[in-house]
DNA sequence: CCAGTCCTATAGCGTCTTGCTATGGAACGT
DNA sequence: ACGTTCCATAGCAAGACGCTATAGGACTGG
């Protein structure tokens, strides 16, 4: 039971005939004899009653006619779906990102890419380190990566794009100043107290960073989901190292917010494997591509 | 896009993989590879990421999928509805038959085909006269058909089995007595008003042919419905002359049934064309003739 | 680091299916 | 009785799909 049997069945049901229908299919009428004797002998069932030098459904005919149409609907409905996503109108992105990432640039990237494409959805897939991001993408899990990493990253097939770099702010609670100036330098961290994430991630190889050149600085947390370090920072639990794209947040809630002097930044990458993108994919890089340059 | 394709697809994303798919299949594993192929530029989607020596469902992949499960499983309704409907357990078996037939024997045999096939739908379409069922048999727009003549009926590749003969009575609107018997003879009928039905029916046939042996036989109406026959004799408008399956009820209903002497009868035929039936319209066939057997 | 293994893609070839044209046969209309 | 109008069948060419053999890339174990 193939589907051009099933068009061809209907078509004869629809054109009352079989000569008629294969004028309209533009196929010869033998053509459909044989597609239909076969699909007859094939479901056990006489779908056309021959009366004369004519046909007349059959009331089996009737009854399996409208299950073809419904199969040949859904076939064309998936047909104008493949389109659709072929063409980049609808489509998914599966974003492998890791979570400071995915708030920034990557929110920003959705909005933008919902201008120009409505219908494609992001879905970003949270990774706890660049590395793991770029596993994800190196394996097909997804298409596009964003992480911040202090080198390229390389791998077989993959290609990277700079973005742009993302500075990490230091972040302590509410009416605990630490520096009059809008600025830090490292040696004003001397004693304090941090909640931190696990290892592996961005922020944490600051952290391990920054207290192997100072020394004396403690841990008073370690916290495996990252959006809960600012919510422990607000608590007075200790300080918090976290990306620019939280700063606006933190400020928000009552934390005191400075930058690292000298600024501690780190470069983000888009990466991808090379070759044919999906048309969806493709709109996604193109866009944080356009809006990146500076 | 052939139905072969999207099984392919589908027991590839299912299994995983190309050669777990094609094993699954029993099929070769470089057939799996240039029908996906094919679809993929059918559809101009990438269905998988070529990742390694692996394959990935990309997310184009992934929002078609569910379709062509979908199409799938429509399409295995539909075989499974075309087998049931080929053995004959579920099923429409489109009936032509007069109205005096659809009410007897048609109703009983309605009533025992139903304990042995309860699938099955019986569809009577109302002919007005026998000529009239025999012509939509042998059109094909029903496969059997149920009708009262005198004659066997005849036609290219038509088939005809005896059933019992109809019994055609007298009823009369009630207190109306016409005789102390229980039947009467012709001569009785003289000076009688009667409600017809239209000619080309048999029993307006019947009608004519005593009216024209007798004379002295008024129409006091002629309708188009037989339906409506009784209710009109039952006023007291006229006679009418019926078929024995209407008996009971005229007799429920207060009406004076007599029978004739002699008894005018007429042969019943259940009519066919030549050739195999479908599994349904079989057992149709099949349970009439072996209840009618006397 | 190299060989072995595993998986997909391609090539080459045979068979089955589908396309076509030509023709038969039955049924209808004139 | 004839021609027309259908569907069915026959015969043949082109395409699709089956298979095996093999290439190529990627992981694994020694």
């Amino acid at each position: 039971m193939e589907r051009r049997q099933l068009e061809y069945f209907v078509a004869i049901v629809e054109q009352g005939g079989f000569t008629h229908a294969a004028r309209a299919l533009r196929v010869a009428q033998p053509s459909l004899s044989r597609a239909i004797t076969k699909l007859e002998h094939e479901l056990g069932v006489e779908l056309f009653h021959r009366v004369g030098r004519n046909v007349v459904l059959s009331s089996a005919g009737e009854m399996l006619a409208d299950r073809a149409r419904l199969v040949l609907r859904d076939l064309d409905a998936m047909r104008a779906a493949a389109r659709s996503i072929g063409e980049g109108a609808v489509g998914r992105v599966d974003v492998a990102a890791t979570s400071s990432s995915a708030l920034e640039p990557v929110t920003s990237i959705i909005a933008e890419l919902r201008e120009h494409h409505p219908g494609v959805v992001v879905s970003t897939s949270s990774a706890l380190s660049a590395a793991e991001v770029i596993a994800m993408v190196v394996q097909g899990r997804c298409e596009v990566g964003v992480c911040g990493n202090a080198e390229r990253p390389t791998g077989r097939g993959l290609v990277a794009h700079h973005l742009r770099d993302e500075e990490f702010l230091l972040v302590v609670p509410p009416g605990a100043i630490v520096s009059s100036g809008p600025a830090v330098s490292p040696d004003q961290l001397r004693g304090m107290r941090f909640v931190v994430t696990k290892p592996a991630t961005a922020v944490r190889a600051l952290f391990d960073r920054l207290a192997a050149t100072i020394g004396d600085m403690a841990i008073a947390a370690e916290v495996g989901d990252r959006s809960v370090v600012l919510p422990m920072v607000l608590k007075g639990i200790g300080a918090g190292l976290m990306p620019d794209g939280w700063a606006d947040l933190a400020r928000r809630a009552g934390a005191e917010v400075y930058r690292f002097d000298p600024a501690e930044r780190l470069p983000q990458w888009l990466v991808h494997r090379r070759g044919q993108l999906t048309a969806a994919t493709q709109a996604f890089v193109d866009t944080t591509l356009a809006s990146g340059r500076d």
